[in-house]
RNA sequence: GCGGGCGUAACUCAGUGGUAGAGUGACAGCCUUCCAAGCUGUACGUCAGGGGUUCGAAUCCCCUCGCCCGCUCCA
C-alpha cells in the first residue's frame, strides 16, 4: 500500500492564519512557544466539535447504542478546577513521574534520563568497599538485559565505551566478558544507582564518549505548570496547574455516585483545558502547553471491563469517521504489552496520519483500561473510601431484592484531544483540486464547519439582496446556535462562493432572476460545486436535514 | 536540549549597504443574471525583537524570541 504525498503543512497554517482559524498566541510580541489562539472561525469550530462530544458522548451517548450487557450507555458531566488539591497529583503520580531527574552531557551536549543509564561495574574486592565501585564504562539502557544487548550488537557504541571485545554474556545472572584493553574479565551490569550520579558525577564515565568528568548532576526537569494560592509565594502554597482533566473527576466520584442517582455501569465526562511543560512543542498546535480535552471516565463492574473497554475503543473509533476522518488516515492501534503504562491492562489509541507525522501517525486520542488504580490511589492517600455498593450484585435474597455487592469500580477511559481533533479534521479536509475554480478549499463536515451556511443574492440589485437578507434571518434565527449563517451582497458570486469554499462553509444558497418570479433558490454544494433548485420556503428545512448528517 | 533551515503588508514572495516593492487578498464605488471576471479608487509595514559596525543597515556582526525539519522527549 502506498501513503499518498501529504499535504503541505505550511499551506494550511497559511490558510488557518489567513481565514482565521488558528493564529499564534501573543503574536505581536513574537509569539510564545507552545501557546496557539484560536481565531473566530476556529473558536467556532474547536466549540463544534466539543459540542459533538458533549451530545454524542454524554447526552445521548454513542448514538443510542446498547452497552455490552445490551443496557442503556449512561453518561453524566462535570466541569472540575484546573487547580485541585496537590495531594491529588500525589495520588496519581504526576508529580513523581513528571520530573524525572535528567543528566546532562556537557561535551556533547546530549541528555538522557537519569534513571535509564546502566554501567559494567567490576566485582567488588576486598579493598574496596560498595560504595567506592565505579562503573568502567556506561549505556544508556534501563534494564541489564538491554545493556547487554546494546553492548554485544552495537560496535560504535562499544568503541565509545572503550570496550575492545566482548566475550559471553550472562543476562540472567547480569554479567558480562568485556575486555577494556587489560584483559578479557568478567564485569557486573547494574543500573548506575541515582546516589552515584548525584554525589559522584565527575567519576561516571559518559555514555557517549567514554570518558569521565562532562556528566552534569541529575537535574529535575517539571513538566507540570506551577503557581501559588494566597498572595504569598511560599513553597507550603504551591500548587499545580493540572497536567489532565481526569483527575478531578476521579476525586469526585462519590459525590457524582451520592447526589445524582447514578449506577455503575455510568460514565462521567469532563472537558477542559490542561497544561504539559512539554520539553518539545512541535507541529503546530499538535503538541501545545496548554491544551483541551475531552475525557470520560466510564464505571464498570470490574468483570465487565474488557468488554466495555472494547465497546468503547470501537465507538470511538467510528465516532472520528462520523465526523469527518473517515478513511486511510485513521487507524485504531491497539498498545504492545511493554508500551503499557504500570497500571494500565489495555490501551488503544485513535490516530491519525498528520501531514507532519505521514507516514506515521499521531495520537489523537487514548482509550485506556485503568482498572481500579485511581480510586485505588486516592482511597489510600486521601483515606475516604471509594468503593461502591452495587443493590443488584450478590446473592439474591428471600424476598426477591439481591444482597448487594461492594467493589472498587475500573474505570476506561476515552480521552480525547480536542486541539489534536480540530487539527486532524483541518488537515483531513484542506483539499486542492486545480480543476476548480476555487482550487483551495476546506472539506469540513457540516457538524464540524463553522459557518454553516451562506445565503448570496446573485447580484446586488433588482430586489434579490432583500430576499437574502428575509433567508438570512431565518436560517439565522433556526440554526444561529449551532454556527454562523453568513450573507454578503458584494462582488462576483464566484468570489463568494470560493471564499465560503475556503473557510469550509458546506451551503450556499443563491437568490436570482428565478426567485423572484418561481420562488425558488439554488442550493450550492461545497465539495461539488453542483447546484439544486429548491423553493425558498424549503430551505430551511433541506438545511436542516443537511446539518444533521 | 542538540543540529539545520527560515522570519519583509492579512497571504505568497522579490529586494545583499543608498527613497521599502510586486502579485494575491481586504475595503469603497461602478459594472455584473452562477463560480477568486472587468474598471476606478483606498487602506495596509516596529523589514521578528534588541544591541553593534557604518555618513547611511531589510541587507554586515552579536544576542534574544518565534516557526519549520532531523535527533531527543512524549508520564
Amino acid at each position: 500500500m502506498t501513503t499518498p504525498a501529504p499535504k503541505s503543512m505550511d499551506a494550511i497554517m497559511a490558510l488557518c492564519k489567513r481565514r482565521g482559524f488558528i493564529y499564534q498566541a501573543s503574536e505581536i510580541y513574537g509569539g510564545i512557544n507552545g501557546f496557539w489562539d484560536y481565531g473566530p472561525l476556529g473558536a467556532q469550530m474547536k466549540k463544534n466539535l466539543r459540542d459533538a462530544w458533549w451530545q454524542d458522548m454524554i447526552l445521548s451517548p454513542c448514538w443510542g447504542r446498547k452497552g455490552p450487557g445490551g443496557q442503556r450507555v449512561h453518561c453524566v458531566p462535570l466541569e472540575t478546577c484546573i487547580i485541585q488539591h496537590p495531594k491529588v497529583w500525589e495520588a496519581s503520580g504526576h508529580i513523581a513521574g513528571f520530573n524525572d531527574p535528567m543528566v546532562d552531557d556537557k561535551e556533547t551536549k546530549q541528555r538522557f534520563r537519569a534513571d535509564q543509564l546502566s554501567g559494567l561495574f567490576p566485582e567488588p574486592s576486598i579493598h574496596s568497599s560498595l560504595e567506592q565501585i565505579r562503573p568502567q564504562c556506561t549505556v544508556i539502557a534501563s534494564t541489564v538485559g538491554e545493556a547487554i544487548e546494546l553492548l554485544s550488537a552495537d560496535k560504535s557504541l562499544r568503541k565509545a565505551a572503550g570496550v575492545r571485545a566482548i566475550g559471553q554474556s550472562f543476562p540472567d545472572a547480569g554479567v558480562i566478558e568485556a575486555d577494556f584493553g587489560t584483559g578479557m574479565a568478567r564485569w557486573n551490569v547494574a543500573l548506575v544507582p541515582m546516589s552515584l550520579l548525584r554525589d559522584h558525577a565527575r567519576d561516571v564515565p559518559s555514555p557517549y564518549t567514554g570518558k569521565k568528568g562532562s556528566l552534569t548532576e541529575p537535574r529535575q526537569f517539571s513538566l507540570m505548570f506551577f503557581t501559588y494560592t494566597g498572595a504569598v509565594l511560599d513553597e507550603d502554597n504551591k500548587v499545580y496547574l493540572r497536567p489532565e482533566t481526569a483527575q478531578g473527576i476521579f476525586v469526585q466520584f462519590k459525590n457524582v455516585v451520592d447526589t445524582s442517582r447514578v449506577k455503575v455501569p455510568f460514565g462521567i465526562g469532563n472537558t477542559g483545558r490542561s497544561f504539559r511543560n512539554e520539553i518539545t512543542p512541535r507541529n503546530f498546535t499538535f503538541r501545545s502547553r496548554e491544551f483541551e480535552q475531552a475525557e470520560l471516565e466510564f464505571f464498570c463492574h470490574p468483570s465487565e471491563s474488557q468488554d466495555w473497554y472494547a465497546f468503547w475503543r470501537d465507538f470511538r473509533m467510528d465516532w472520528w469517521k462520523a465526523i469527518g476522518l473517515a478513511g486511510d488516515n485513521l487507524i485504531l492501534r491497539e498498545h504492545e504489552k511493554d508500551e503499557l503504562s504500570h497500571y494500565s491492562i489495555g490501551t488503544s489509541d485513535v490516530e491519525y496520519r498528520f501531514p507532519f507525522t505521514s507516514p506515521g501517525f499521531g495520537e489523537l486520542e487514548g482509550i485506556a483500561h485503568r482498572g481500579c488504580f485511581d480510586l485505588t490511589q486516592h482511597q489510600q492517600h486521601s483515606g475516604v473510601k471509594q468503593d461502591y455498593f452495587d443493590q443488584e450484585r450478590g446473592d439474591p435474597l428471600p424476598n426477591g431484592s439481591r444482597k448487594g455487592e461492594r467493589y472498587l469500580p475500573h474505570v476506561i477511559e476515552p480521552a480525547a484531544g480536542l486541539d489534536r481533533g480540530a487539527l486532524a479534521l483541518i488537515c483531513e479536509g484542506y483539499t486542492r483540486d486545480e480543476s476548480r475554480p476555487s482550487p483551495e478549499f476546506l472539506k469540513l463536515h457540516p457538524r464540524i464547519a463553522p459557518i454553516k451556511a451562506a445565503v448570496f443574492p446573485l447580484v446586488n440589485k433588482d430586489g434579490m439582496p432583500e430576499v437574502a437578507e428575509k433567508l438570512h434571518a431565518d436560517l439565522s434565527r433556526r440554526f444561529g446556535h449551532l454556527g454562523f449563517i453568513e450573507t454578503d451582497p458584494k462582488q462576483s458570486i464566484g468570489k463568494r462562493y470560493a471564499r465560503m469554499d475556503e473557510a469550509g462553509c458546506p451551503f450556499c444558497f443563491t437568490i436570482d432572476g428565478d426567485t423572484l418570479t418561481g420562488q425558488t433558490v439554488t442550493l450550492r454544494d461545497r465539495d461539488t460545486g453542483q447546484q439544486q433548485r429548491i423553493a425558498i420556503d424549503q430551505a430551511p428545512a433541506m438545511l436542516g436535514e443537511k446539518l444533521q448528517r
